[in-house]
DNA sequence: GATCTAGACATGACTAGTCAACTACAGGCA
DNA sequence: TGCCTGTAGTTGACTAGTCATGTCTAGATC
């Protein structure tokens, strides 16, 4: 009996997919290969089912799934085509700074250099959607990594969403943690750009004022009710962004 | 008849979703709301099976798709368990500057400075996982948005994936574009940093020596075959990677 | 008390068939 | 020629059931 169950450990074959996945792996390859060009037509799932032996739900899961990852086009009465892989978006991770420390086995802090309430300046008012005036929270942090300098984020918290933020102890837990737990979904714009940081920044950072820099402006909203705006500055030289991209 | 044909155009309400749509709203308000915290047990395919009156598949392609997307995770013989968003990654989408270009309206060309074959460089044979030596391509390009120098492209390719790759008219036809129709399919890896532009890209880009300027370093790989390994830098100030989540 | 085992329960995958919606095309009709 | 219509082909979604696989636990056994 118990040898029965190592079995599959000794012959755990790849080739032993599941149907829907070796018609998956099938057509990708194909594709690969191209043959079957971008924007040309593919096999039906009728034609599929034939070619596999396999129920139609089956195929089409695969064909979903296929869809799901940009590959291929289907038209409801038309048929299934071979993507055009032109706009085909990649990947970039970008991870809470705190974790990715973490994640490296280094010692994570912040310094506060501010966390409080004030009127809400014209230029977030805009993109808030709020009156100019109206009390918004603003931090400003600055988190290390063993002691390094690495982010300079200075971000401003929609009060309704989040009316807690401010009793937050930021030294230990990041914005985007506690953020997180007020409204777990959300929905986020990013814009990454290369730029000098202002002169206060490159103080907090304490690099020279002519280091280049990464510069993160996240706008994060909750089914269209704005929750934060926040600026991370890291200093060109200790940051990264990282990502990876596969069809 | 006719008048019948448009009465889905008259009527498109959106609460009469498919079934399976249904129960992902549901269950995507829901994780919203945070009626269950991430990590904890959600309701399992035969509770949810009762609960929408439909058949276990709905239930189990809502739940799928909600794994697709990050947002619950299951275990077999155990349950569904609402996903611990930490690691949620974003989606920043790099377009081919390109047709970025032509999406703005605006006019493209690209200048050659550099395209010939030579010996493999120490540094690129490593990444390559090629013999030091061995002939590689590489081209030097600038692309200009309306007149505006934007990228300055560095690339090597490697030549078994795309012989005739030195022979494509670089001016008018991106070698992105190029290489895609030679390997459809592709894994890349990213990064993006900031930092200053070398001498020669400075002066290329007809920027000064100390202008910030994004750089994405870009390798890309099909099933194991290395392809092309290029270094595109940016000036900070005309460029921004634009990037949105939605869980 | 430690270990084994059977059952309960969960997800994973699939089948065979149905109904619906949509598109394209050929043939009929004015 | 131009318009309409029916039909074949395609995808979209679903049902009700089956079998497989994995985890956990309560109870039996040693």
């Amino acid at each position: 009996m118990v040898f029965l169950r190592q079995l599959p450990l000794a012959a755990p074959e790849p080739t032993h997919q599941a149907p829907f996945a070796r018609v998956k792996t099938y057509l990708k390859k194909e594709l690969s290969q191209g043959r079957w060009p971008p924007g040309s037509l593919m096999p039906s799932e009728p034609e599929l089912v034939a070619q596999f032996q396999v129920s139609r739900m089956t195929v089409s899961r695969a064909l979903r799934e296929l869809q799901a990852e940009g590959l291929v086009t289907r038209l409801q009465g038309v048929g299934t085509f071979a993507a055009h892989l032109g706009s085909v978006s990649s990947n970039l991770t970008i991870h809470d700074l705190q974790q990715e420390i973490a994640a490296r086995g280094h010692r994570h802090h912040a310094v506060v250099h501010l966390a409080q309430q004030e009127a809400c300046p014209e230029s977030i008012a805009q993109t808030f959607r709020l009156a100019p005036g109206t009390p918004v929270f603003h931090t400003l942090l600055v988190h290390f990594e063993d002691g390094v300098p690495m982010q300079c984020e200075d971000r401003f918290v929609n009060p309704a969403c989040a009316p807690d933020y401010l009793q937050n102890d930021f030294t230990q837990l990041s914005p985007t943690y506690y953020l997180r737990t007020v409204a777990p979904l959300w929905e986020a714009q990013y814009s990454v750009e290369a730029s000098l940081p202002t002169a206060q920044e490159a103080e907090l950072l304490s690099i020279p004022p002519s280091t280049p820099c990464l510069v993160v402006l996240r706008k994060t909203a909750n089914a269209d009710v704005p929750i934060t705006l926040a600026r991370q500055v890291h200093p060109g030289a200790r940051y990264q962004l990282n990502g990876h991209f596969k069809p």
